[in-house]
Order: C-alpha cells, then sequence, then structure tokens
DNA sequence: CTGTTAGCGCTTTCAA
DNA sequence: TTGAAAGCGCTAACAG
C-alpha cells in the first residue's frame, strides 16, 4: 500500500524544461501557450511536441501572480432553492470552462454572524476576477458596497427591480406572470386566486404586477380575498391556499407566485377534497424540479436558469475582457431572457357554476 | 457613472508595505500571518496593528507559489439530482470555509467527448490541493486513475461497494434498506414491492441486499413478481410501479430504492385509482427535498449527505495536514455515517384482504 | 519572430 | 527573535 503524495514543489515540468527540451527561451513557450499570434509556425510545432513530450501543465498559481488575474470566478451561494442552484451550476460551470475560468462556490449565508464582513474580506482574498451573483444575495445592499469597494466586477442574475445601473440578466417576470394570468383568462377563469411572494423579493412585486395586467386588460375587478401572502415556502404556501379556499366564495384557480407554494396549493387543495385540476387549477411560477415530481404534474412558468447562468458568465467574461482592453464602456449592462409557460396536468377550464 | 475596473496589478497593499508601516521585515510580517510562535508579542502587535490601518489581505497567488499549494479542493459534479448537490454544497461549503479553503466546483459530465481525457487535463492545472468526488464520479474508474496519477489526495463519497481502499465517506446503505423493511413488515406487510437502483450504482445493490435480509430474516418469501427495475429516475420509476401495480396480486407496500422514483410511484398508484396510504404504502431512500413537497409526504431514508461531506472536507483537510506532516499512515482510510427512517404519511398498515 | 531582463508577492533557507 | 537573500513559475516590456 504506498502512499502516494504530491511533491512539495511543482510535481511535473516546468515552462523552463519545456523551453530547454525544445531549444528555445521560456518566452516563446509562454507566447505558443497564450496562442499568441506572433510564433513561426514550425517553432509552435516544435513547443508544442516538448509541451506534450514532458507532459507540461502550466501553474495557475504563477501565472496569475504574473498577470495579476486569476481565471477564477466567484459565485455566491445563498441556499437556494435545491432546483435553482442545481440549475445554475448547470449553466454556469458548463460556459465558465468553455470561457477557461474555473467557478468557486463561496456560501455566504446569514446564518452566521458578522457574514457581511466576512463576505467582504472573502472577496478581496480570494483574487476572484469576477463575481457572479444570483438571488437573493444580489439583493444585498452590504454585499454590492463590499465589491464595489473592491473593486471586483460582478454581474447580477434577476437581481430587484433596477435599482442601479450594476451588469445583470434579467427575465421579463412581469410579462410571464401576465401571459400566465392570460392564459387562465382564456381556460376562462374570472376567479383567479394569488399566492404573493415576500415584499424583499422584487419578483414577488414583478409577478403581482403581471397578474393585476391581466385582469385589467381583461377587466376582471381584482378582489382583494383572492389575494394571499405568502414567503416563497412550501410551508407558507399551506398556509396561503388554505386562506384562499376557506374563503365564502373560493377561487377556481390559484396562481402562486413559485412552485413551492403552487405545490403547497395542490396539497391544501387535496386536503379540501378538491379534485385538481377538475374542480380547481394551479398553476406555479420557476419550473422547478417538484413541478414535475408531483401529481398532478404542475402547470408552472419556465424560467430558463442555466441559460441565465450561462449569460451571465458569457456577460462577466467579456467585461473582463473588455477592461483588459480598456472598452468597457460599449459593453451591454443587461440582457434579459425569456419565459415560457409550460402547460402540464394542474390547469383546466373551470366546471360549469361556481363549486 | 464612474467605470470601477480592479487595478492592473495588485490593488491593495502588499507584504512589504505593511513591514515598511511596521518597521520590520516582510518576513516578520509573513511569520505573524501564518501565526508562528517565535514572533515577540510586542512585534506582533505591531504588525497586526499595521495590516489593520492598510486594510491588508495577502495575494493567494504568491502565497500559493511560493508554498506549492493552493488551498483550493475541487469538487467533481456531475449532475446528479437536485437536492443532492443541493445539500452536498451546503456541507461542503460550510466546513470547507472553516478549514480555509475554496472549494472549485468542477463539472465533469459524460456529456462532452473526450471528458475523461479533458478531466485528467483539468485535475493537472487546476492545482487544486485535493479533492471531493461525490457520486457518481466517485465510480469512475479513468478519473481515479488520473487522480492517482497526478498523485492528487481526494475523499470519495459513498463509493461503490470498497473496491480499494482509498479514503472515503459512507453510509450504510444495506442497514438501512433493511430497517425500512422491517419497518413495513411490523407494519403488517407481507407483500412488499421493491423498485431497484440501475446496476450500475453500487448503492443499489446494497440497497436491495437490505430489503433480501428483512424479508429472509423474517422468514417471507422473495417473490420475483414483486421486485422491478429502475434507472433512479422519475420516468423509470412510473413504469417500475405500473409494472408492479398492474401484476394480478399487487403488492400492499412498494419501496422505492430512491426518492424519484418513489414519487413516481405515488403518482402511479394515484392514476391507479388506490388511496395512498390507505390502499398502498410508498417509501423511498434519501429524503430528497421533494419527499416533503409532495402529497402524501413520503415516508424515506434519510442520507445525512450534508454531514457527509461535511467530514469528507475534514477527512480531506486531516489528510492534507498529515501529507505535509509525513503522517499520513496513520489516517482513517474510512468515516461511516448513519441513516434514519423519517416516517411521514405515504406509509400505513395495509388493509384486511387483498385489495 | 525571438530572447533578455526584471519583476509579480510571498515564503524558504540560512545566517545573525 | 529577526532579517537578507534567493527563488517559486510565469509573463510584461523592451530590445534585437
Amino acid at each position: 500500500m504506498s502512499v502516494k503524495t504530491r511533491a512539495n514543489k511543482q510535481t511535473g515540468a516546468t515552462i523552463k524544461d519545456v523551453a530547454q527540451h525544445a531549444g528555445v527561451s521560456a518566452m516563446t513557450v509562454s507566447r505558443v501557450l497564450n496562442a499568441e499570434p506572433n510564433v513561426r509556425e514550425e517553432t509552435r510545432e516544435r513547443v508544442q511536441a516538448a509541451i506534450r513530450e514532458l507532459n507540461y501543465r502550466p501553474n495557475l498559481s504563477a501565472r496569475s501572480l504574473a498577470r495579476a488575474n486569476t481565471y477564477f470566478l466567484g459565485l455566491l451561494y445563498d441556499n437556494p432553492s435545491a432546483g435553482y442552484i442545481s440549475e445554475l451550476l448547470i449553466g454556469a460551470l458548463n460556459r465558465s470552462r468553455k470561457a477557461g475560468y474555473h467557478l468557486v462556490v463561496e456560501s455566504c449565508g446569514a446564518a452566521e454572524q458578522d457574514w457581511e464582513d466576512s463576505i467582504a474580506n472573502m472577496l478581496r482574498t480570494s483574487n476572484f476576477d469576477g463575481v457572479i451573483i444570483p438571488p437573493p444575495v444580489c439583493d444585498n445592499a452590504a454585499v454590492l458596497a463590499a465589491l464595489d469597494a473592491a473593486g471586483l466586477p460582478y454581474v447580477r442574475i434577476s437581481p430587484d427591480v433596477e435599482n442601479d445601473a450594476a451588469p445583470r440578466i434579467v427575465t421579463d417576470d412581469r410579462a410571464a406572470a401576465r401571459r400566465m394570468t392570460d392564459y387562465l383568462l382564456e381556460l376562462g377563469h374570472r376567479r383567479i386566486g394569488f399566492i404573493r411572494g415576500p415584499e424583499t423579493h422584487g419578483a414577488s412585486r414583478e409577478r403581482f404586477q403581471g397578474y393585476c395586467d391581466a385582469l385589467a386588460a381583461a377587466g376582471v375587478e381584482a378582489e382583494a380575498s383572492l389575494v394571499a401572502d405568502g414567503a416563497f415556502t412550501y410551508r407558507s404556501g399551506l398556509e396561503a391556499a388554505d386562506a384562499l379556499l376557506s374563503a365564502p366564495q373560493r377561487p377556481t384557480a390559484i396562481f402562486a407566485s413559485n412552485d413551492d407554494m403552487a405545490v403547497a396549493a395542490i396539497a391544501t387543495g387535496h386536503r379540501h377534497q378538491l379534485d385538481i385540476p377538475g374542480e380547481l387549477t394551479i398553476v406555479g411560477f420557476d419550473d422547478t424540479q417538484t413541478a414535475t415530481a408531483i401529481w398532478p404534474q404542475l402547470t408552472t412558468v419556465r424560467q430558463p436558469i442555466a441559460t441565465m447562468a450561462a449569460e451571465a458568465v458569457d456577460m462577466l467574461a467579456d467585461r473582463l475582457d473588455r477592461i483588459r482592453a480598456g472598452t468597457l464602456e460599449e459593453a451591454p449592462l443587461c440582457q434579459e431572457i425569456g419565459s415560457d409557460i409550460i402547460v402540464r396536468d394542474s390547469s383546466a377550464a373551470p366546471r360549469d357554476g361556481t363549486r
């Protein structure tokens, strides 16, 4: 049972070894490595042969030190829903790799004390080239301030309403919520309940606005008794749906502003002995994995999270390039990604008459 | 709208600045930074004051270059279930931070071609100090070989049956499956169906063994018609459950070897007009987030994934310390984490008589 | 097109 | 207990 350990110093060949092997200077090897144009084809091939023969791999730390950039991107993680982080990673990881960056996930939960301080420290010590910030961290003023103070480039994903001009990837939450509500109206529903998300979350307001937009356009009155407050959690969805369904004139459809609450609404519907979608239509927002892991499967709005994450990486990489090139001003600040309505089994036309 | 960018070279103070400010040499600052003992208390305080005043943060790249270690741990990601990766991150992230490491998530999906080659490259170039490997990557021979070739320390999480002596964190899948089956037997079930996972997954076999163990111990015959094959996916669970429930003598309980398939079994049960748990008990394995996001909520086996991830980080950090200290031989190679049965609403005693 | 020189910021070694 | 010197491996800047 031999104990293998990494040698204390560089394991393999260094750039000097390669240079010697190829009969050139280290600088030429460096040029080949970085695909610079001004190297004679024959020389390039000789160097590449040497690289292959010696199985040479550049040392990232040395490169970072010399170039003053690290090719690490930070992802500020704060325990959002499982489906969200999962998709986020899928999108961000692939694109990062293609763009030549590594993705460092940093937990910045409010779980610990002084976390805002420790984030600030982390950001300065970690030497990220840039940072991707998904919700809810992307709306944390302290984090943004720390980022600005450190002069660290960042791109936010689905931030709260445009409270500033920082670069971001957004969806058309309001438009999507409106389209979903239109869909319910087209099915024939008139008493459409809505479960709101937390006030603190910008998306909550946007989605609620979209719902209101659609009702207003259709000339349907927006009754206060049809709107309940939730907190984007399963538990809060249970209570909100229960309130909606216990009202004297219950809605024939419920639009929950995220999937977790929609799933809770389905459970509550069942507990009220209602057939879904026969007696009650329920739709959600997000298309998390649970949307298809329940019965009946959930009609919902699909946010292309993976795409958004990938675009965020692209935008950040582009900005980093531009910073080096000095053309940052020309870079776009906002990219909008469209969402779709996914019709599944939890929605149907209302039965004739109420109840 | 000022355009802030990170200066091309080091933004803040360097170790030299601190040294000058404190009236000592850079070496002394370095000693304070690394909490070495041989610094006079007064000097230490002076240095620390200077660090604070200049808001100095060490440059990780420089440190890595000089020390030949990076304080980065790799996490080899291959798109497992959303709940899994989410919990994994929660556990690994917190512990990494405490241990002073950063966590770099590397996608190593079979999505791309030559991915095994590219992983091997990535591992050598990335300069990780060590690597955490969750399933399914932890059972990929090519990846393990690349790791060994690179001499990179690693810890595997829930690997396939002990096919070698590499360090690992494991659960008692077989014992847990047996306890779950015992629970069903105690409820009074005798016709207990089982939905297997894919052959390739070591856990599948272990869980099935546990099921068999319990039946054998209880003197209940293990009928072939009560066992269906699945692939740990929702879709495969639908088909497997349908096969089980369409048999002439259907089971009164189904033990699906993961939650996704159990959730599918619940959906299938509903489609067969069966009340759950009144007419059909269904239990799962994993306790992913969907387990509580459905109706009825799922009785299942809870694998403490976050704990396992945290322990993996600890074990890896310990091994890295030992490598530096030369005491690697004494390090434990395997840590076992227990799992629990979580009883929820999808299980109950069988009704009298069949059907 | 290629090489030389001089660091990047930190730590190791050795000497004081 | 402290400091001086010499790199770690790579790349910018300049020279040829």
